[in-house]
RNA sequence: UGCGGAAUUGUGUAAGGGUAGCACGACAGACUCUGACUCUGUUUGUCUGGGUUCGAAUCCUAGUUCCGCAGCCA
């Protein structure tokens, strides 16, 4: 599991904290603060969702306090236990560990108790409105609701009918139980919100013991007061049922130390798809392969491609919490994973569209040249590797016309093969179709590392793999997921066909022992991990879209 | 013609009456045995109109634009 880096906190610190710090010195709270991120298990956890993990997370660690996982499952129609596993097992990985871990559904019990209560109070009634009629007497933005002809029913008569509710006498759909609020509220979630509705459908936990069940808007800040809640950190869309909230909390008795929630922006990230409905459909129509694949933009995908969970802070971190709607690049993101990586993983030669190299002039045998893991640490170490007469290297580090400012490989240009010699472009063969099969060249022996000419300057330096023993590798590129730049509006989001490009590529030999999950720096760009999906396979992904080496002349 | 939020450079985020800063990106240059990294430099910003003030991103006022809300979803 991950750590989190604390002394990241701090720079964390935004208008909740200075809210809660604002909570403290007037002496509301006097128990520790203690926070929750509360997932519905319908889906897997994506990169949005680490923001409201991370929010939560670190705002308790900045305080000391405790932070709760709660699977929020009062919809029994939607939820799976598979989710359920991959949310935690997506949890530990970002390194949040919970304190306590619960489930919605836990407090079923308790809050039909205290339902019984609110209705004995006169503040909830049963409705025997179809949805339809419902729906109709709401009101409109503009125009308030009207009242149900329900609503006076006497505190007795609610209580049976509640009762018998719950014990499986109606059929679904037949009634609910609404609270008594104020339907010419201008807050449309204040006028008599249905809080209990009747499903006859399989919990995934408590089984066929209910077939009635909560709304998220009742049920929540029940939870969070039974689990002791200080600060409920949520997305912004939630800000006009703060009210309710508060109402729930007030009229169910947690009148002591109640939570408070805060909310905080979301954002959206250029040419990536966070609606879970949208993803669920790719996974669903087989667009994509599963939850984790590689294009997709959840936590588990996230992980399969090598992005570490310490860029994944970092990135929430730096991207600031505010309340007005941001749309981050996707680049900022990429940024982020190169800064975590840089210092951290070897960096090795790969090629990923191979094309064969023959230096003409070399005749040696079982020489390997010596190479730090990373340039930049050199405590990382240093490597053999093998070299011949024939290589490999990247198709793109040859052109039989260069254009302008082109450093690399064409005919009678010079480049230094990285560690080893300054070699010389002196022709190529192409089949018959023109493309490039071979590139010819020969070796200048006078260049070799610690050799007299070692340090004579040449303007290109290219990565190349020995023919013999390197590894064939397959190369998974990633690109963008949407190709248009981003869209709020679905319907007109359109999938990038080349979002995924599979390669035969070849590697190094020290990436054979690589284990699933180990993540190299790539050539000049990006970075390359071991895919865990496939750990019997050589099957890398690499993230093409980090910085790009060569820019044609404009 | 409802309620609630939000508007600072290409993007994100600071500045809470006193020099509009930082990060990412872009561009230019230096360096380089990774066209990476690093370093240096540059351009672009307070939604609009009024007002208060010596001084306004900040306070007042009138607008404009954008986002969310009319599930027995969360």
């Amino acid at each position: 599991m991950s750590e989190i880096n604390i002394d990241k906190i701090e720079i964390a610190s935004n208008f909740i904290h200075e809210a809660i710090d604002e909570d403290y010195a007037k002496g509301v709270y006097t128990k520790k603060v203690h926070t929750r991120f509360p997932p519905e298990p319908n889906g897997y956890l994506h990169i949005g969702s680490a923001k409201a993990i991370f929010i939560n997370y670190l705002t308790a660690k900045k305080y000391g306090g405790e932070f709760n996982l709660r699977y929020d499952d009062t919809n029994p129609e939607k939820e799976e236990e598979e989710y359920v596993e991959a949310i935690l097992r997506d949890l530990l990985w970002l390194g949040a560990k919970p304190d306590h871990i619960f489930y919605a559904s836990d407090y079923f019990d308790k809050t039909f108790e205290l339902t019984l209560d609110l209705i004995k109070n006169g503040d909830a009634y049963v409705c025997d409105l179809s949805q339809e009629q419902i729906r109709e007497t709401r009101g409109t933005l503009t125009q308030p609701g009207v009242n149900s002809p329900y609503r006076n029913r006497s505190v007795e008569e609610n209580l049976d009918l509640f009762l018998r509710m719950k014990n499986g006498e109606f059929p679904e759909g037949s009634r609910v139980l609404r609270a008594k609020i104020d339907m010419s509220s201008p807050n449309i979630n204040m006028r008599d919100p249905v809080i209990y509705r009747i499903k006859y459908a399989h919990h995934h936990r408590q089984g066929d013991k209910w077939c009635i069940y909560p709304m998220y808007d009742y049920a929540h800040p029940i939870q969070d007061a039974l689990e002791g809640i200080t600060h409920s950190l949520c997305s912004i869309e939630f800000e006009d049922h703060r009210p309710l909230y508060e109402w729930t909390l007030r009229k169910t008795g947690f009148l002591d130390q109640p939570p408070r929630q805060i909310e905080f922006n979301k954002y959206a990230i250029t040419h990536t798809v966070m609606s879970k409905r949208y993803l669920r459909n790719l996974v669903e129509t087989g667009v994509v392969d599963g939850w984790d694949d590689p294009r997709m933009p959840t936590l588990s995908a996230l992980r399969r491609r090598g992005v570490t969970p310490q860029a994944l802070q970092d990135f929430c971190v730096k991207t600031g919490v505010s309340k007005s709607g941001a749309v981050i690049e996707i680049e900022f993101l990429d940024h982020c994973v190169r800064e975590d990586l840089r210092s951290k993983v070897s960096r090795v030669m790969a090629v990923t569209d191979p094309v064969k190299l023959i230096l003409t002039n070399y005749n040696e045998t079982g020489e390997s040249f010596e190479l730090p893991n990373n340039p930049e640490v050199p405590e990382m170490g240093t490597r053999q590797v093998p070299f011949c007469k024939e290589l490999y290297i990247e198709r793109e580090d040859f052109m039989p016309i260069p254009p302008p400012k082109y450093h690399r490989l064409y005919p009678g240009n010079e480049v230094r093969l990285m560690g080893s010699y300054i070699i010389k472009c002196t022709g190529y063969n192409t089949d018959a179709e023109g493309k490039v099969t071979e590139v010819l060249a020969e070796v200048d022996f006078t260049t070799k590392n610690g050799g007299e000419n070692a340090g004579r300057k040449v303007k290109g330096t290219i990565h190349w793999v020995p023919a013999d023993v390197a590894v064939p590798v397959e190369y998974r590129l990633i690109d963008h997921l949407l190709s248009t730049v981003h869209n709020t509006n679905l319907d007109e989001a359109v999938l990038n066909p080349n979002s995924m490009i599979i390669t035969q590529g070849y590697a190094e030999p020290v990436v054979g022992d690589a284990k699933p999950g180990d993540t190299f720096q790539f050539v000049r760009q990006g970075y390359f991990c071991r895919d865990t999906k496939f750990p019997e396979k050589m099957v890398f992904i690499r993230t093409v879209s980090l910085k790009s080496s060569y820019k044609p002349a404009k």
